[in-house]
DNA sequence: ATTATCTATAGATCTATAGATAATGC
DNA sequence: ATTATCTATAGATCTATAGATAATGC
């Protein structure tokens, strides 16, 4: 029954894994350590030994979403001429709308978010400013406050849009929320300032 | 025990409201049957003889919050000689981020929602179509299509922004995403068609 | 000897139902 | 006689804990 202290801790991540998908997938209540834990292949019992409790794994796995989050965007960043581009088709596209378990935590769990422990939501935070600053560094810009100022606006248009998205999946509408939201992000990037 | 037609009627209708704000305080998961019952003074056993499920009172919360928010726009556009700035003042304000269990339910449930069965998603569907006619009728613009992205982009925005607001309360950049929002919403507004 | 995971269970809570009670409404 | 609400409860599920088991690691 006991297994190497190698494979305990890569149990411990793997349980992390599945947490970040079934909690963006079901919400934070929607989900029991019996079917965490079946999820990564082990039983309930052990669960105490790795977690604290489930607020905590709560919080482990909404980093680990948020951190995967984070650097989807730099590395389609990275990759592409067109940064902002880039980072526009990959968040704002019909797959994104339809991969809860993998798509930003932000839209997953948005609202469910604002209602968890301070250990649950930091990592949230944490996150916000992290998606900023990338943002920040793709925008051209006048200056710092004009960065800062468009991407707050680009981040806050972007999870809207896809939040009211998810809910219209299906529908003519949310196709077109995602598309307009596209093209006020770049009309965003492209303002000027006015302050 | 037994009480009028027209008192069953009304605690129908208390329940309904109570559940509007619950949900929206807690998540559709966060509260019990009990505790809504409770708090519209009643006991748990009742509860049957009055909705078919949980979900079918979710339903008509849903809709009711939605209506509900609906009319706060309407309302505070119909009192105002600036329609636009009056709803902006209302949304997205410190106060709107504050109460919770009365504000938005595109922001206090829109993770949830789109987790839920077609019959809840259904209110929170047209209660997004009627806040986007809302908004269109307040938008300068050329045309009808130019008003119609004009209130997708400001909706999006605006529900974003309280979202991530929310999870940021009692931050600074909690208060800079609201005031970055309401500026860009009146950017959008007065922005030229250019497709 | 230590310990990662297991089975088993406590105690609370959840949705939903059954049947009793007492007031309404015909 | 009907029925709105009550108490009580079934059966499932939830988080968390206790102690057994068996493999690791000293």
């Amino acid at each position: 029954m006991r297994v190497s202290r190698a494979q305990a801790e890569a149990n411990r991540e793997t349980v992390i894994n599945v947490a970040s998908r079934l909690f963006r997938e079901r919400g934070f209540d929607g989900i029991g350590l019996k079917d965490l834990m079946k999820g990564a292949g082990l039983t309930q019992g052990g669960f105490y030994k790795q977690f604290e409790s489930k607020d905590d794994l709560a919080a482990l796995a909404s980093q680990r979403a948020m951190e995967s989050a984070t650097s989807k965007w730099s590395s389609a960043a990275a990759s592409s001429s067109d940064p902002l581009q880039a980072v526009i088709d990959l968040y704002l596209s019909p797959g994104h709308r339809g991969e809860t378990g993998d798509g930003c935590p932000l839209v997953a769990l948005g609202a469910d978010a604002a209602r968890q422990s301070p250990e649950v939501r930091k990592p949230f935070r944490d996150g916000i400013k992290a998606h900023l600053q990338v943002l920040e560094e793709m925008m051209p810009a006048s200056d710092d406050e004009d960065a800062s100022r468009k991407a707050m606006a680009a981040l806050s248009l972007m999870v809207g849009a896809v939040t009211l998205s998810r809910i219209l999946t299906g529908e003519k509408l949310s196709d077109r929320l995602l598309e307009t939201a596209a093209a006020e992000v770049k009309r965003i990037a492209g303002s000027e300032k006015d302050d």
